[in-house]
DNA sequence: CCGAAAATTAAGCATATGCTCAATTTTATA
DNA sequence: TATAAAATTGAGCATATGCTTAATTTTCGG
């Protein structure tokens, strides 16, 4: 017997590793019980339905993509170069945080029939948080001109792209910063 | 009713769609059926199993994913820059091509039980096609030194990013080349 | 216009799924 | 140690799914 929480917790975790293998429509609770060595019943005394697990994880991620604007606003180069130094490190040194970033990406693609996640990946929406700041980073020059849009999905498209490599492939080697910074930053600088 | 060829085409349009939107376990056959304005059996009168409509589809992407070698090796810089222009170029006019472009990212990190698909997409492994032609361009002083696949992981992480978010919000505006070509080019030249 | 071939359907079987619920075991506490 | 609370199980219901099959409709060459 396991005290609530730390099931509650390990129910997670095994959720977010099927989530992540199967995407959400293929993922069972049935499978999620097995994994975690517990009885369907169960999972379903932690969590009121399949829906309600997933969101929990969705809210997780979220909480973990959220940036801080108030410092990115005032250094934007330096602010960006640091978010990806601290993304790369956490890929290296935490798994986890690398499954929770290709989760929230899939996240992105799929249609769950729940309004609540849809309201809530809004407010994950990189590219609405990036923009702002990319502008900013513009007018003081330290990023290249263009549309701000489209610096952004190239910018974290490649990181999204780097991360997906890097949990299906763990020693996959991560790429030196500057080379992604090469891609937005301004070249007369 | 519909001519043999013409359904399957139909019903392979669909699929793609489907699977895309839910993912290869999310996706019911019936739901393809439903879809494409046809009764599951006729579903089954031209594909022999749910995962045969999924091979067919891993198959026909493979086939535009391929890469021209031979031409590849004689110009690395000037191949990817064209790779890039012409992936562009059908993101921006052929939404079908982008489809696909999604469905096979999707395939790369879903787990089917079907040994078929593992062989297959071996065969489709970007960064197994591309690692030979970037080594080229490095000894010849067009691309930047560092670890091929860390490179190639950046670039076509970038590339399959943009294309995620030009499927789902099609308006998305695509970067320049130029950018993404500053991931890799040396910066000496 | 006849009949074979092709296209299509509808019903149904076996199994999987989301979820409920009554019952049982384990733990903690008074 | 007695008892309430918490953890856990397992059977089971309703529905969805992959797929089969017999039967029906449509097409079209002779």
């Amino acid at each position: 017997m396991v005290k609530g929480d730390e099931r509650k917790k390990q129910l997670l975790r095994v959720a977010l590793d099927v989530f992540i293998e199967k995407g959400y429509y293929g993922t069972s609770t049935r499978e999620i019980a097995r994994k975690a060595g517990v009885s369907s019943g169960l999972l379903f005394h932690y969590f009121s339905n399949k829906d309600s697990i997933y969101l929990e994880l969705v809210k997780i991620g979220v909480e973990e993509m959220k940036i801080d604007t108030e410092i990115a606003m005032g250094a934007p180069c330096k602010y960006l170069f640091q978010t990806m130094k601290n993304v790369f490190n956490q890929l290296e040194s935490n798994p986890s945080f690398g499954k929770m970033f290709v989760f929230m990406d899939n996240v992105q693609h799929t249609v769950v029939n729940e309004k609540d996640i849809t309201s809530l990946l809004e407010s994950a929406d990189i590219c609405k948080q990036w923009i702002p700041i990319i502008l900013e980073g513009q007018q003081r020059g330290e990023f290249r001109e263009g549309n701000p849009h489209s610096l952004c999905v190239a910018v974290f498209g490649a990181i999204q792209g780097i991360a997906q490599e890097k949990v299906r492939i763990p020693n996959t080697p991560l790429p030196k910063i500057d080379w992604l910074m090469d891609m937005i930053v301004s070249r007369t600088k």
